[in-house]
RNA sequence: UGUCCGAUGGUGUAAUGGUAGCACAAGUGACUCUGACUCACUUUGUCUAGGUUCGAAUCCUAGUCGGACAACCA
């Protein structure tokens, strides 16, 4: 009923989000246009999705559009399996891009490109090895030396690179540079290097090209021949910015994108260097970029995590230039909100203590209603089994409970959920003092949860059958894998060492049996334990749940 | 003993010369057929020192601390 929200409610502007709307304001752009450019020599992880949701949802803000570029100008390290599952995984956020792009579609535009600074006496062939160059190259508090090459007529230059593209060199006898400044301090303008002779198959043009180039030069023009406006990129690339108006500068572009950068996302315990996971993937210490502990896009979603709760959580961290690290908490925070409203409630006991209701018949077994989400009437009802045996959370009891603890202990009536008033009777212990058994009672006129007379209790407690309940596999996930977080590991020691043991543990969870009929991918909130999702890979019938994230609990023992 | 970038509660992020706000986290209480959720309340902050100004988180100067940069990776 309310008027759509107004100005006054609209949330400030972030630095990027400023910059767009007064180039908009002041005729700078009509429409903005910018990309989302990954490499695909890798699966995507919570990282990218921060700059998903920038670029994408800065087009959308401000009417423009977003591309999809592949930044594929290293064929070594890449693959079509990645192209794939970053489709994907963008998609799945909830984006669509206006067009689909790969670096290699400009590979010709780009070698036209470079013969133009040669022609112009701003690139020239340099014969220097890598290690001969660094040796010119210098360090940032002198000026470096020229190349031996760096005066080579330009139709020298020409013919050599024009060979280069031929094929008639070798792996790295030449490389290409841009003739720039061997004295400036910012070293990615001493003579940087363009373009370099590398024979190897390219996921997409095959064997045409033995010629690369590289980032700083294949990047902006890139940018520029799509006709990007914004090119938001994260800080480490900010000392390449010089480069990049470097080469639009020189060969004069019609499109002027300018590059904007901003502070990467970090996260607690998390591991989000693409180097460590694929590391983590090849020494197998994982299953695959998709294991629900890996922070990848397609990890987390296994797991359970929604794409609105990424995109959630995306918005809710802002964007600055400052280094920051996000507490895990406010993700899994993202995570709750979300499940909470669309998940449903299922019963489900991980650690189970068999309980016998005493007064209630034997080989009776009876229906009850549950709600399937409490606070949502349209999410409907299940029937759940109630007999003389059930189980219960082991933690759900306390033989000798402390002042705080308002769950089952002997002498005490609690409710079990959505069934009976149940009171416990008698524990039975085996020879090593550990509890068994429960013998309870049950009050049959509280069927469905109520009391007639009106009392109440102080504890509802979740049970699952024990004759009608199935036992699932449960992967219970600790906050993904990093015992501490990345920077509290001591310098030089090997971030594997800090993987957390902890970080899988697979146990047998009794659930409903309406659970063995799980979808794949299927949202759960087994009551007062946690949400959990269905593995993907599950099969109908025998369903492996993955802990999404626990609930919280505020009860905590002295 | 270089260049560039940055510094606001525990963690993030606003305030664009005029009341330091919001979220997460933490704590207290209320409510509850989930000790969840929800609701209320509370604790905690402008790196330092000078300067400009009626007034500075914001502008200036100096310092301190943190980060990036020396692939034929992106």
């Amino acid at each position: 009923m309310s008027e759509p929200t107004s100005e006054n409610t609209e949330k400030p502007l972030n630095f990027l989000e400023q910059i767009i709307s007064d180039d908009l304001q002041n005729g700078k752009h009509k429409n903005i246009l910018t990309r989302f450019p990954p490499e695909p020599n890798g699966y995507l992880h919570i990282g990218h999705a921060k700059s998903i949701c920038l670029n994408f949802g800065l087009a959308k803000k401000f009417n423009g559009k977003c591309n999809l570029r592949f930044d594929d100008t290293n064929p070594e390290a890449e693959d079509v399996e990645y192209v794939d599952s970053i489709r994907e995984d963008v998609r799945w956020l909830g984006f669509e891009w206006a067009g689909e792009f790969y670096a290699s579609d400009y590979f010709q535009k780009l070698y036209d490109y470079a013969e133009d600074l040669i022609k112009k006496g701003l690139a020239y062939v340099c014969d220097l090895t890598p290690e001969q160059f660094r040796e010119c190259r210098g360090v940032p508090t002198q000026p470096g030396k020229e190349s031996p090459w760096r005066n080579r007529p330009a139709e020298e230059s020409l013919d050599l690179f024009r060979r280069m593209k031929a094929g008639e060199f070798e792996d790295g006898k030449y490389v290409l540079r841009a003739k720039i400044d061997m004295a400036s301090p910012n070293l990615h303008l001493r003579d940087p290097a363009m373009y370099r002779i590398k024979r190897a198959h390219h996921h997409r043009t095959g064997d045409t090209w033995c010629i690369y180039p590289m980032y700083d030069f294949a990047h902006e023009l890139s940018d520029e021949i799509e006709g990007i406006t914004h090119s938001i990129c994260t800080l480490e690339f900010e000392v390449h910015r010089p480069l990049y108006d470097w080469f639009l500068d020189a060969l004069n572009t019609p499109h002027r994108p300018r590059q904007y950068e901003f502070a990467r996302l970090n996260l607690t315990n998390t591991v989000m260097s693409k180097r460590k996971l694929r590391r983590l993937v090849e020494e197998g210490h994982v299953n695959g970029w998709e294991d629900p502990r890996m922070p990848t896009i397609s990890g987390m979603r296994r797991r359970g995590y929604t794409a609105a709760a990424i995109r959630d959580f995306c918005e809710r961290i802002g964007v600055a230039k400052r280094e920051n690290i996000i507490d895990l908490a406010l993700l899994e925070h993202c995570v709750r909100e979300d499940l909470n409203q669309t998940a449903s409630r299922a019963m489900a006991v991980l650690d189970p203590i068999k309980v016998v209701i005493e007064n209630y018949p034997e080989g009776q077994t009876e229906w009850l209603e549950a709600a399937n989400n409490p606070s949502d009437p349209q999410a409907g009802t299940r029937k759940i089994p109630f007999s003389r045996e059930l189980y219960i959370e082991r933690e759900d009891f306390m033989e000798d409970p402390p002042k705080k603890f308002f769950r089952l202990s002997p002498g005490r009536e609690v409710r079990f959920r959505w069934a009976y008033f149940i009171t416990c009777k008698e524990v039975v212990k085996n020879d090593k003092g550990e509890v068994v058994e429960l013998r309870c009672t049950y009050d049959p006129a509280t069927r469905g949860g109520d009391a007639p007379d009106g009392r109440k209790v102080k504890a509802t407690i979740h049970w699952v059958c024990a004759q009608n309940g199935k036992p699932v596999q449960a992967r219970l996930f600790d906050r993904f894998f990093l015992k501490e977080n990345p920077d509290d590991v001591p310098e030089g020691m090997d971030f594997i060492s800090n993987l957390n043991p902890a970080s899988l543990v697979e146990k047998t969870a009794w659930v409903e049996p309406s659970l063995l009929e799980a979808k794949p991918l299927e949202h759960f909130q087994f009551e007062r334990v946690g949400y959990f999702c269905a593995d993907r890979d599950s099969k109908p019938g025998a369903p492996v749940f993955n802990r999404t994230v626990s609930l919280k609990d505020s009860y905590k023992p002295a």
